[in-house]
RNA sequence: UGCGCCAUAGCCAAGUGGUAAGGCAGAGGUCUGCAACACCUUUACCCCCAGUUCAAAUCUGGGUGGCGCCUCCA
C-alpha cells in the first residue's frame, strides 16, 4: 500500500510502527460555531482512510480532538455574555451530529484541550528544562532556533521566514519565529475568561503544544499518522513536529496527511469573501450521504471545487448505485430460484474482479475517486447480468458486495432499511395493479401520483412493482 | 526569482512512457399502457512551445493560466 507522505512530498510503502496496529491523529476544528463544509473533508477523507485501514486488518487508534480553548471561542462566549463552556458544549454537539450524519466512525476518543491541562503544562516545563523552550512576562515561548530542522516539514528555511517576518513591536520573543507556549492571563474578556493554573502563572496554552500534549498522551512519543488540512502544514504542524521530538528526544511523525480544500468558485472559503457555508445548511439541501459522496468524488489531496451543480452531479451518481441495490433488493425478495446456474457460477469470478480493482485503487494513496469506479462497474456488471431469472443465492452475493465496498466508503449504509412496510402504501399499489389489468390507465396514473406526493417512487418490473421511499 | 500545488470532453474525474477508465448532463434508440429503473449507441488534436525517446497526456526545460502557504482558516 503506497501512502503519499508530506514529510517527503513523495508516495511511500506503508509500514506501520507495531504490526498490524496503526496509531492516527487528526487535527480537530475550534468549537466555536457549526463546522463548515470545509471541515467536512478531513472528517470524511480521513474517516475514509481509517475504515480502509481496518479494512486491511489494522487495529487503528483513531484520536482527534477538540479545540475547545481559544480566543475565537472566547470571544463568542463574551459577545453572548455566557460561558466559554456553553459555546464549547453546544457546538461540541452539533459538531457530532454532523459526523454522524456524514456517517463518520467516532474517535477511539476526542480529548478535549480543556482536560488536558496537566500534560500541556507538563510538556512544556520538559522543554523548558531541556533548553528548547523560556518565559519572559509570563508568557513562555518556544526557541526555533534551538531546534534544529524547524522547516523539515513545510520545506521552509528558517532564514526566509525570519527575513519575511512581519516586524512585531515590542517583542519579547528572541527570534521572530519563536511561537507561544503559554499565554498569561490578562482578561480581555472580562474576569471570566477561562485560565489555568501553571509555574508561570495563571493563563493558557498556545494552540500548538495542545496536539503535541494529546498526542503523547493518547497515541506516545511516535505514532504512524498524523492528519489535518493541508494549512496546517505551516506553522501548526511543523510547530508540533518541534515541539514533540524536542521534548520526546523521539521522531514524532511517521507519515503526514494533508487533506486539500473544498473551494468555492474556485476560490477559498472565507467569511469576507461572503462565500461560506455551514455545513448544516448544506444538508439541509442535500442528504448527508450525498456530501459525503462528493467528497469523496475527488482524490482527497486535490482541491475541489463546491457547488449545487456539483452536489446534483453526486447525487444522481449515489442514485445511481442506490437503484442498483434496491433493485437487486427486489430480486432477493421475489425471485423463487434458489440454486446457482453454472453461468452463474463463472460470473462469480467476475465479481472479485471489480473487488480487486476497487483495492488496487485505494491502495494507491487511498484514491476513492477511482475505487469508485470500481463500484459503478460492478453496478454495471449487476445491472446486466441480474435479472428476473437469476437466483437469490447470485443476487445475494451481489448485493453483498457492492455493500462491501460501498461500507469501506462509507456510503450508502444508513439508506437500506428505509424500505417502509405500510399497508396503506400496498394497499394504493394493489389497487393500482388491478387497475393495470383492466387497463384502466387514468385511475392507475392518479395512484401513482398520489404516492408521489407521498415520497413513493413507483417502479413496474418483470418481477413485480417495487417502491422506493423518500429518495 | 520566498515555498508549494494544479491544468484531461459541456461539467466532475481516473490514468504518470505504448494509439484516452468511470460518472453527471445532452442526443438517438430498446424496454414500458405511459412512466421510472435499466440497457445499447453517441461526445477529447489530454493549456502552449521546445527537447529526450522507436513511442509522451504521462519524462525534461521554458512559457501561460488558476490556486494555496508564509496571518491560531480544515
Amino acid at each position: 500500500m503506497q501512502i503519499y507522505n508530506t514529510a517527503t512530498r513523495k508516495k511511500e510503502e506503508f509500514q506501520t510502527l507495531e504490526p498490524n496496529k496503526v496509531k492516527m491523529y487528526v487535527c480537530g476544528p475550534t468549537v466555536y460555531n457549526y463546522i463548515h463544509i470545509g471541515n467536512a473533508r478531513p472528517y470524511v477523507a480521513f474517516d475514509t482512510i481509517r475504515r480502509y485501514l481496518e479494512y486491511k486488518g489494522y487495529k487503528v487508534d483513531y484520536i482527534q480532538n477538540f479545540t475547545d480553548v481559544d480566543d475565537k471561542i472566547i470571544k463568542r462566549a463574551f459577545e453572548e455574555k455566557t460561558s466559554f463552556e456553553t459555546i464549547c458544549n453546544k457546538y461540541i454537539e452539533e459538531t457530532i451530529k454532523d459526523s454522524e450524519g456524514l456517517n463518520v466512525k467516532a474517535a477511539t476518543f476526542n480529548p478535549r484541550v480543556s482536560a488536558e491541562m496537566d500534560s500541556i503544562i507538563a510538556m512544556i516545563d520538559t522543554l523548558i528544562t531541556k533548553g528548547f523552550a523560556y518565559e519572559k512576562n509570563s508568557t513562555v515561548y518556544f526557541n526555533t532556533d534551538k531546534f534544529e530542522g524547524y522547516g523539515k516539514l513545510s520545506g521552509k528555511n528558517p532564514d526566509d521566514l525570519k527575513a519575511g517576518a512581519r516586524v512585531e513591536i515590542n517583542t519579547d520573543k528572541q527570534n521572530p519565529l519563536d511561537f507561544v507556549l503559554w499565554k498569561p492571563f490578562k482578561a480581555e474578556f472580562g474576569a471570566t475568561e477561562p485560565r489555568w493554573e501553571s509555574p508561570w502563572g495563571a493563563g493558557r496554552p498556545g494552540w500548538h503544544i495542545e496536539c503535541s500534549a494529546m498526542c503523547k498522551k493518547y497515541l506516545g512519543d511516535t505514532i504512524d499518522i498524523h492528519a489535518g488540512g493541508e494549512d496546517l502544514v505551516f506553522p501548526h504542524h511543523e510547530n508540533e513536529i518541534a515541539q514533540s521530538e524536542a521534548a520526546n528526544g523521539k521522531p514524532f511523525v511517521k507519515y503526514w496527511l494533508h487533506n486539500g480544500f473544498i473551494n468555492v468558485d474556485n476560490q477559498k472559503m472565507s467569511k469576507s469573501k461572503g462565500n461560506f457555508f455551514t455545513l448544516r445548511e448544506i444538508a439541509e439541501k442535500f442528504p448527508y450521504e450525498v456530501i459525503r459522496f462528493f467528497i469523496l468524488n475527488g482524490h482527497y489531496r486535490s482541491p475541489i471545487n463546491f457547488s449545487a451543480e456539483l452536489l446534483e452531479a453526486s447525487q444522481n451518481g449515489l442514485n445511481r448505485i442506490k437503484n442498483c441495490l434496491f433493485n437487486l433488493q427486489h430480486l432477493i425478495n421475489t425471485t423463487t430460484n434458489e440454486i446457482l446456474s453454472n453461468n452463474e457460477k463463472s460470473l462469480m469470478e467476475d465479481i472479485l474482479k471489480y473487488k480487486l480493482q476497487f483495492e488496487k485503487s485505494m491502495d494507491d494513496d487511498f484514491n476513492t475517486a477511482d475505487a469508485i469506479t470500481a463500484i459503478y462497474e460492478l453496478v454495471k456488471f449487476c445491472n446486466i447480468n441480474v435479472n428476473e431469472h437469476s437466483s437469490k443465492e447470485f443476487a445475494s452475493q451481489c448485493m453483498a458486495k457492492i455493500d462491501e465496498l460501498c461500507d469501506i466508503l462509507g456510503i450508502l449504509t444508513t439508506s437500506k432499511s428505509s424500505t417502509m412496510n405500510d399497508v396503506e402504501i400496498q394497499d394504493l399499489i394493489n389497487e393500482r395493479q388491478e387497475a393495470r389489468k383492466l387497463k384502466d390507465w387514468a385511475l392507475a396514473d392518479k395512484i401513482r401520483n398520489q404516492l408521489t406526493e407521498m415520497g413513493i417512487t413507483l417502479e413496474d418490473t418483470p418481477n413485480g412493482v417495487r417502491y422506493i421511499v423518500n429518495r
